[in-house]
RNA sequence: CGCGGGGUGGAGCAGUUGGUAGCUCAUCGGGCUCAUAACCCGAAGGUCGUGUGGUUCAAGUCCCGCCCCCGCAA
């Protein structure tokens, strides 16, 4: 088929390449390059350079709903279309044009976490299972028909960068199956139920500061669902600290010593036993941090050469 | 030409107003203990990112070039 992908970051890799191997012919969509890390150089997203790496060609866009992208899009005459996190919001004109209509790939079991940060909030949330929901795109906002869904178990552990992975897999898998069943003419399309539907936002900065007040649960969770990108932080010595991974304390000997409500407070912080920090209901051990300028390292390497005992986690 | 921090024995750091390097952990050896992620004693290990650069009687410490890492902002 004559497909038109439409992607942004690293999670449609797996996507572009299950089109690729499947041997469609494929037109590639991203936002434009934009000035990014230090010095402000230009760097392509991931699917663009993967895109370039299978030889595909690529359309660079601000706005696919602007005429001169809607205009190549008709030129390619596609069959499909196919968006798998774009992060750009596609018109009716856009939609209109592939024969076939459009689908999406999204990192949820819709109607639940519609959006653009499901696989952090679905963590944040302690959510236990999420999965992958292949849909027709529509005018709405992750709205559309689901066409295939598929759940998968959330590890107590994971972190939202592992999930990613394994949804990603999960999404291409799922992705070629849509495809297939689509050009067989034999796909069925199931409505969201609305009266189901849950909302998730955009992560920002503001969102991402840590609060040792509420359960360890709670905490492992915010942090676990943020690492390592954008990454949850708190404050120490009125620097910002990243925290990318903790281990809930269940030891009694250990809990005991976490007296007081001085939440946030390293109560223990040595490099043999390690870094733990008091919760709402008892207490954290932070094993992989990151101080402002410094790499990211395990809690006990960074102990050797910094004192945090008694230091507030603020 | 966006702003800023940093590269010191295996790891994490300290090194003040320039005078050939210290700390915590790890490693090795020995000791103590019923026992220990405990404790004590000792040892090995660094041309201080790089330039056979500049200043100086003397540079990890000041100046210049280069390489690499990181934070913010986007």
């Amino acid at each position: 088929m004559k497909i038109v992908f439409l992607g942004t970051p690293e999670f449609a890799i797996n996507s572009l390449n299950a089109l690729f191997k499947a041997g469609h012919d494929i037109l590639v969509i991203t936002p434009v390059d934009k000035p990014f890390g230090r010095g402000h150089r230009l760097l392509p997203c991931p699917v663009k350079s993967r895109a370039l790496e299978l030889g595909l060609s690529v359309f660079q866009t601000e706005r696919v709903r602007n005429d001169d992208a809607v205009s190549i899009i008709e030129s390619f005459a596609p069959d499909l279309m196919v968006t798998a996190a774009f992060g750009q919001m596609l018109s009716q004109q856009n939609l209109k044009i592939p024969k076939l209509g459009c689908i999406n790939v999204h990192a949820s079991l819709l109607p639940k976490y519609r959006g653009a940060a499901p696989i952090n909030f679905a963590i944040i949330n302690g959510e236990t299972v999420t999965g992958v929901t292949i849909m027709m795109t529509d005018i709405g906002l992750d709205t559309g028909d689901i066409l295939l869904k598929e759940a998968i178990t959330v590890g107590e552990n994971e972190t939202a960068l592992q999930l990613s992975d394994r949804l990603s897999i999960l999404g291409a898998r799922l992705l070629i199956e849509a495809t297939e069943k689509i050009e067989g003419g034999n796909i069925e399309r199931i409505k969201q139920n609305e009266a189901e539907a849950t909302k998730c936002g955009m992560i920002t900065k503001d969102m991402t500061h840590i609060d040792f007040s509420l359960s360890s649960l709670r905490v492992h969770n915010f942090i676990r669902g943020l690492s390592p990108i954008p990454s949850a932080y708190a404050e120490i010595f009125s620097e910002p600290v990243k925290i990318f991974s903790t281990r809930i304390v269940k030891e009694s000997d250990v809990l005991d010593e976490a007296k007081g409500n001085c939440f946030g407070k390293c109560f223990i912080a040595s490099g043999k036993r390690g870094l733990f920090v008091k919760t709402g209901d008892g207490a954290i051990e932070i094993t992989e941090l990151q101080f402002k300028n410094g790499r990211p390292m395990d809690a006990r390497s960074l102990l050797n050469g910094k004192k945090l005992y008694n230091e507030v986690f603020k």
